[in-house]
This record gives structure tokens, sequence and C-alpha cells, in this order.
DNA sequence: CGCTTAATTGATCAGGGTCAATCGTGGTGG
DNA sequence: CCACCACGATTGACCCTGATCAATTAAGCG
């Protein structure tokens, strides 16, 4: 199931990480021993219930960690995107599945060799230390956004969120579809459509085409996110 | 702010956890390092911004940690009890508060005094990336119900959450007030109680006591969990 | 150019929130 | 000992946000 279009060792020269010297760090100690992988758009990465043997680094494109109930209900935890670590479990099986957004350029690491590694060098035991509390951090702050905000600072906070990812904070390009909007933020697509055409009516934002959102009014957009 | 009614050293011996060897053993090699103190009822642990310098063990007791929003709506993000590590965080600043739900028993370690201890000994590096990534997962599932469960959905899983914490699987007694599950599960105490009566309705708990729960029929409990 | 999938928009509905009254329980003091 | 009070929990009436259902428009793509 899990798709690879491509397979060879991996030359670190090879990775086009433009993102800050903190990110592009992370995780840098890890670098030398992964494998590079492509993935096109919408393929699965591995699935909930699946062999938590290998681990990924995100080098270009969108993945996203998603959690499904037995009725096909879909909750999407996060959205991963370049110098990002994903799929790292402790347990024998995954509690998380993953895809691609876009069409991704992934490392893979086999987690039993960089636990093996991690015993020798305290850069990488950290490294992963630092990548599950900020992954839990972030999944905390998601959660208090999931149980007491309103669609329209869902979708603000969503903006927001994104906009500190992108390169250019005032025009943003959203990877992914409203569908996969509307499961990250616990909403359903008509709610996520209205909520930004909303904001553009208010001339918070232009939407010139629907993955393009320019921020026009940064401040009001924050106030939106209460 | 942070109520210490009681501080003396801690005696491994003293600990009277009650919980399985896996719970019991999570933490122990931690043990020799803490100071226990004593929290009463609904006084403040830590609070969001405060100093990171200490984390805490409940030795008895329910703990409770969550968000704020700038209007006062508040997402518990978890509950602690006994076993369990809470307030451990990499950033200066804390991103959660802490309140003890119950009169609690916990034990407060240095976060510098434990960081240089796990420099040499793996077991401590290796309680607390434990300690992250369980709390991670956790986070996960929480962000699922509080996204896509319906009002008696999340109820019934409360339920189920706290069974499998309880000693006495049949008979739970909550430590907290329907406002503490209410701001868990992101709904009001209104939809919290009437879900619960109507449970009761069809005969799949009791409630003798507001504070305590009989589960009747624990099939229909976890199909009403979804 | 036509087909398919994504997104928008509108009309209606319902789940859960809000507001308000009542009940229950436990603590306090006359 | 019991009346009173305070606080938590329950219950009811009503409302509103966001979901659902449905139709239309827009955007990719062979």
């Amino acid at each position: 199931m899990t798709a690879q279009m491509a397979d060879k060792s991996y030359s670190p020269a090879a990775s086009l990480e433009a993102r800050t010297a903190w990110m592009a760090g992370r995780a840098e100690p890890l670098r030398a021993a992964g494998t590079v992988i492509q993935v096109a758009a919408s393929r699965e990465v591995f699935a909930e219930g699946g062999d938590t043997d290998v681990f990924y680094k995100v080098v270009s494109g969108v993945v996203r960690c998603c959690k499904f109930l037995s009725d096909g209900r879909r909750q999407i935890e996060a959205f991963h995107v370049a110098g990002d670590l994903f799929g790292f479990e402790l347990g024998q099986e995954r509690l998380l599945s993953a895809e691609a957004v876009s069409d991704c350029t992934l490392v893979s690491y086999r987690r039993r060799s960089i636990e093996t590694l991690a015993q020798k060098d305290q850069t990488i035991s950290h490294q992963l230390f630092q990548y599950a509390m900020q992954n839990l951090a972030q999944a905390q702050d998601h959660s208090l956004l999931l149980g007491r905000r309103g669609a329209a600072e869902k979708v603000a906070s969503f903006l927001l969120g994104w906009a500190k990812l992108s390169a250019d904070k005032r025009v943003l390009h959203l990877a992914m579809t409203r569908q996969d909007i509307a499961d990250y933020l616990g909403l359903t697509i008509e709610t996520v459509s209205r909520s930004l055409t909303q904001f553009e009516r208010d001339g918070v934002i232009a939407l010139p085409y629907s993955r393009q959102v320019k921020i026009l009014n940064i401040d009001a957009l924050e106030d939106l996110a209460a």
C-alpha cells in the first residue's frame, strides 16, 4: 500500500529545504541514515494499524496525518511540511494514517536503526524528544481549537497557522482541499467555504483562486481568531 | 500562587500507587529525586505562562491540565491520576495550567536536576520520552473526540475512558464536576447532564449520586461511544 | 470540448447552546 | 436539631450555529 515512486539512497546535498535555520537544523543528525522516496498527491504513506518500523521526514510537499472513526468520519491531526518529522510511534501498531496532500519528497528512516544510533548520539534522541514535545504542544493547541472555538475562529486560526508555515505570509497557497481543511477543523466543507467568502466580503482576505488566499487585513484576521 | 500545604523530602516507600505494574513502573527512576507536596482541591498547581523549572507526578488525587482563551473559555486537555507525570515542558513558559480536581499528593521534580540525571541514565530520558509520546497519543485521540464526535458519543467515551483508570470498572467515582467534564469534552454542563440522564433512562448506567456512575450495560455504552 | 472533481451558494433542519427555574445536598449557625 | 444558604446538578423552553440536502458554478484534465 505504501506508495513509493522512487527509492534511492539519500545524499544530504539533494535536500532543498528552504526553511529557517532552526527548522532545517532540527533533524540534521538523522540525515545520513535515510532513504528518499516520492509519494504522489493523495497516495497513502502509511495506514492506521500498520507497522511502525519506519518513520519519515518531509523534504518537500505536504502530508496529512489523520484518524478515522468506524463510520468514516475523519479528523486530520496535523499537516506536515518541509522539515517536519512524522510517523514516529512507540507502539507496534500505528495510531494514525498519513497521506500525501500534494506530490511529496520524503526521507524514510528505519526506526530500529535510529533507535540504535540514539543510544550513542544524544543529539539524535534529543531531536526525537523535541519532535514529540512539539507535536504534543501542537496537538494541545488543536484541542483548544476543536473544543472551544466557533467556525469563523477556526478558519481564521487555520489561515494564520498556515501563514506561519508559508514563505510569503501574505499570499498563501493552500495545498489542501476544502475537505482537508474541514476535517482539520472539525467542520464541513460548506462551513469552511462560507467562512472564507464571508472573510472576503468583509475585506479581510481575497480569494483570487480557490487555493490562493491573500491576507488583506491581518489584524482583523487575528481578531477573528479570537 | 502554587499551593503547597506540606513539603518534605520524598521517601519512596511512602508512595501508595495502587495501579498496574506497568503504570507504577513508568516513572520509577525518578523517585529518589522528588519532593512531596499536598495540594487542596481546586487549588492551582501552576499557571499558563509560568516558569517550567519543575514538573510533577501524581501520587494520589486527580489533576486537570487546561488551556484558556482570552474570554475565559476553557479546554481541559487531560485529567491526571496516580502514576501520571504532568507539567514537563521544553520551552521556558508553560503552555498549560494545572489545578487539583480533588485533594492531591504530588511529587515535584526540578527539571534541571532531572535533565542532568537523564544525560547519564538512559532509563530516565526514556521515561520522559515515553511520557511525551503517551501524552501525544492521548491528545490525538482527544482531537478526534472533540472534532468528530457528537455529544452522547463524547460522554460515553469519557465514561469508558474514566472506567479504564478506575479500580472498579463498574462503579465509577467521578472526582470532577460536570463543568470539568464539559470542558474536557467541549460541551456545556447542561448537555453533559442531559446525556447522562438519557443514558440512565435507557438503562445503560445508574446515577445513585451525581458523582457516582454505575455502568449497567457496558456493551451499550461502547456502542454509544461509536 | 466534455467529463470529473472541487467549490460555492441557497434552503432547511437539528444538535447543542443559552437562559432561567427548580431541585438536591451538604455545611453552618441560630 | 433543623432552618437557611450556597453551590452543583437537573430540567425545561427557546434559539442559533453549523450540518444537511440540493443545485449550480468553477476548475482541471484527457
